[in-house]
DNA sequence: CCGCAGTATGTAAGCGCTTACAATTTTGAT
DNA sequence: ATCAAAATTGTAAGCGCTTACATACTGCGG
């Protein structure tokens, strides 16, 4: 046993007010039909006595915890700090907290972690992606829990998403620099095991390359972790080749920050020599030198919107089972026409 | 009343293992003086079972939620992002969850966010930097909560902490440029009111210049919010001045960045006719061109210890009540000595 | 062969709320 | 006024665990 506790509990305000703890609790979460005249009294005793609820009693006799669950890769990626932080600011506005948990791209741990959440408490969860473990979906089923994946666009009965397609504007990506003429395309992509969305960049840049007669050949496709340093040690490879590539699509802003600073090391001008493309549109995209062709990733917007539509679910409700969001290309200065003649003929 | 419940409670495998409800918990709970006899009927019932247990009966009871809270300014800055990923890794180790809450700099936020946690349960609390409200205080305190503060270095026997030092890495970057033979010194700070790390940073760049005789003049010295575009302002307004100052410190490397986007973009050269510093030296101040002189800010190392130390104190145990953590000080190509000739004369 | 310390397990009382259901009061249409 | 329906409040049974305390063993020195 435990105890008598020194804290003022619940009852106490009952007593105080000279009403029923039931009354007390009614009061507290704004239930229907509590007159205000009780509504006065208990705030007041509430006040005096200083009483704070017991969060935890509350779970367990609510069964809800007043916080969902995100599961993301990594927080070391600037752009899910963006969509973890506008998810958590909206939240709140729901009386509702974020529990994170990251798992580095291993869906082994990600399915781990999704249990931990669960057996927590959490009243909703969100997924980045459409690559899960099998386990993860029946787990989620079975505790018929309200769930949200975001970040892709894939059509699929079992997971609700709010995201954005990235294979249609990788495709774009890859027709404007088509457009602009060029034929030697390389491409440098994140690892595309256990990620769906760099997967769907990858095959965007393949198909619109494809469809232009032009596909880009294996060794001109090279997978790098993420981060600058990666990025450059891709440039290095790729301009090894012949002909060197005369535009590289990056998976995304990062890894094209790497290659055009190795670019730029090189003394390949950009776009004249090289051109380069992003995905995310990071901050700092438009501050490069030149400011980074991408694509705008609504990342603040899908915190937005996931944070609406899990509570909308949490409450009962129904919501759209798949949510689009435009991810437009964004059109800057490191693109432009392949050069007339090979930088080396 | 509830419904009968469907799920597997913990009586369901106490009945299949023929043991007591406590002997289930006890296994469940690792706890000393249980047989390897019945750890095993036990753990055999559960997975027999598929039991999970119920983590808000569990909160309740034993009142500790497994879980700490983390007050952050905002996740929008990836130096946040990398701390709270390593942050919510280690503490993961320690079997414990991480809920975020941000406050955009707005301390009565932070308070309120603060009081949410702990009204939520959880065991512990980490807030970042020195200023706070004094009912934060008294609130932790009263609640006897184990808490922790980072990324600052104040002796304050209210205020455990593990992080750094500001002021005297930023007066190291200015004795750097002072040694250079710089004597026309500018500062690009962020807010300081309610940031205790950037005021403290701006008073080490002050400190450093008045101990040479040659203070910083309050024109010099402009103040932004964070963001590259607000450091490209802040070097537009700095150089109308004069003369020019012929190196700018700034309070952070994301201001670093468009001070030196900016002064590019106006053809001045850097180091050789202005140097710039930067701090926290982000994944690309090393990329910048030139590479920015910064302080290395161990953000990761910060969320490791404090997930560490707040596990410890949370479990009984004290831990030092002030953590220092070398910040250190990366001389890059971002600073040079100062023009022999002043630009325009 | 007894008794005591130490170890292993069981019993059951909470932990601090929410909410189904009962009881009471108010309302509104006769 | 009268009574059913609606609105308001009270009663008390959980929610699913943990853990203090009681009980039952076990082994060992005397």
């Amino acid at each position: 046993m435990h105890k008598a506790t020194q804290r003022t509990l619940l009852e106490d305000v009952a007593r105080e007010a000279g009403v029923s703890t039931a009354s007390v609790s009614r009061v507290l979460n704004h239930a229907p039909n509590v007159s205000e005249r009780l509504r006065e009294k208990v705030t007041a005793a509430i006040d005096r006595l200083g009483y704070v609820p017991d969060g935890t009693a509350r779970a367990l006799a609510s069964r809800r915890i007043g916080a969902i669950g995100a599961l993301v890769p990594t927080l070391d990626n600037p752009i899910f700090g963006a969509m973890i932080d506008s998810l958590e600011q909206r939240l709140k506005r729901h009386d509702c907290r974020l529990l994170i948990a990251t798992y580095r791209y291993d869906l082994d741990d990600e399915l781990e972690a999704l249990r931990t959440l669960i057996q927590q408490g959490v009243d909703g969860l969100v997924l980045i992606g459409h690559d899960h473990r099998p386990a993860a979906l029946t787990t989620l089923q079975r505790r018929q829990l309200p769930f949200l994946t975001c970040w892709h666009a894939e059509e699929d009965p079992d997971w609700p998403c709010i995201g954005f397609d990235n294979a249609g504007p990788a495709r774009a990506l890859a027709e404007h620099l088509l457009m602009l003429g060029h034929r030697q395309l390389a491409v440098v992509s994140a690892p595309v095991d256990s990620n769906d969305r760099a997967r769907a960049r990858l095959e965007g840049f393949r198909q619109a390359a494809e469809a232009t007669g032009c596909p880009v050949p294996p060794e001109r496709i090279v997978t790098v972790e993420y981060g600058i340093a990666e990025g450059c040690q891709a440039f290095e490879s790729l301009m090894r080749q012949q002909p060197p590539p005369t535009a590289i699509l990056c998976g995304n802003d990062t890894l094209a920050f790497g290659v055009m600073l190795a670019a730029q090391r090189a003394g390949i001008r950009i776009p004249e020599e090289l051109s380069i493309t992003g995905f995310d549109d990071l901050p700092q995209a438009r501050f490069m030198s030149p400011p980074l062709t991408t694509i705008a990733v609504p990342a603040a917007e899908i915190g937005r919107r996931v944070a609406d539509a899990l509570i909308a679910r949490i409450g009962g409700e129904t919501t759209p089972h798949r949510q689009l969001i435009d991810a437009p290309l964004v059109l800057r200065a490191s693109t432009g026409p392949p050069p007339v003649q090979q930088p080396k003929p």
